[in-house]
DNA sequence: TCTGAAAGGTGATAACC
DNA sequence: GGTTATCACCTTTCAGA
């Protein structure tokens, strides 16, 4: 929410690609002087828009090798915090999200393997009736926040 | 699948959280040499463990308020391979996985405003039949990939 | 809000353990 | 694989527009 104009969408653009290049080399790439482009940069944090920087990794090549989505279908408030608390105390669930619907929450999980995955739809039992679905594959695993159509290109 | 030891998982626990330290920041924080830490990080990407770095940016602020999880159930091959096509093609799809169950495909959409769904849904609705839930709240938006209990902690 | 130049910090490499 | 030393380059800052 915070009116971004072309130059701020080139340099969301890169730094989302490449959030290690330096401020000379993004700075030649969105046509600015580094100074200025530090200062955008740092603009961005501040309001929020950047929240940090991460190293991408592939969770199979790290010795994940199953994804699974768990939605979880809780009774009222009092077992939807507990989910909440759950998925944050558990560093496997790497996304817990409250959605409308039927189920409450949707949980994105890695593991090693299947039998990993028990402990915590046990534990999800006793707060609601969790169901699992497994990744086979991932067409798009990742994509950048694009640009609106209605930003000009400058 | 790397056989990544504790120092691996050291660096891999920085450079999620904060992607653009130097090399000579991160080699203080995990106690090893510049040198020797640029290694191992040119090593994990080479490896595929890192598959890049990224700017970590909240659709909110950046003009997309509304996150949906869109799952699509189509009936054969290749109706799913084009469902794959238009998650490829579609910016604001940020996410396509192929999944187990009833249905065979998850996206994972931002938008500015609801209306802005209806195309996609439309154009889906082509391929199979979709299903929208919406993302009320994340309790837990993002996790680094943790370290596995079963690696030493050095 | 942007540019340009000075000063201190940083990344890649080489020689060696 | 690891370290230390080196040098060229980059990031940051600040004055000026």
């Amino acid at each position: 929410m915070a009116d971004l104009d072309a130059t701020d969408w080139k340099i969301l653009a890169v730094l989302q690609e490449d959030a290690r290049v330096g401020y000379r080399e993004l700075a030649r790439r969105i046509g600015m002087s580094p100074a200025a482009t530090g200062a955008r940069v740092r603009r961005l944090e501040r309001r929020g828009v950047i929240t940090g920087y991460s190293a991408r990794v592939d969770p199979t090549r790290a010795g994940y090798p199953i994804t699974a989505y768990v939605v979880v279908n809780t009774s009222g408030r009092r077992q939807s915090l507990r989910v909440s608390d759950l998925s944050i105390r558990t560093p496997t669930v790497l996304e817990d999200h409250r959605v409308t619907g039927t189920d409450d929450h949707v949980l994105r999980v890695i593991v090693a393997s299947l039998p990993d995955l028990e402990p915590l739809i046990d534990e999800l039992n006793e707060l609601g009736k969790p169901a699992t679905t497994l990744v086979l594959s991932s067409p798009k695993s990742w994509a950048p926040v694009p640009k609106p159509a209605h930003v000009a290109n400058s």
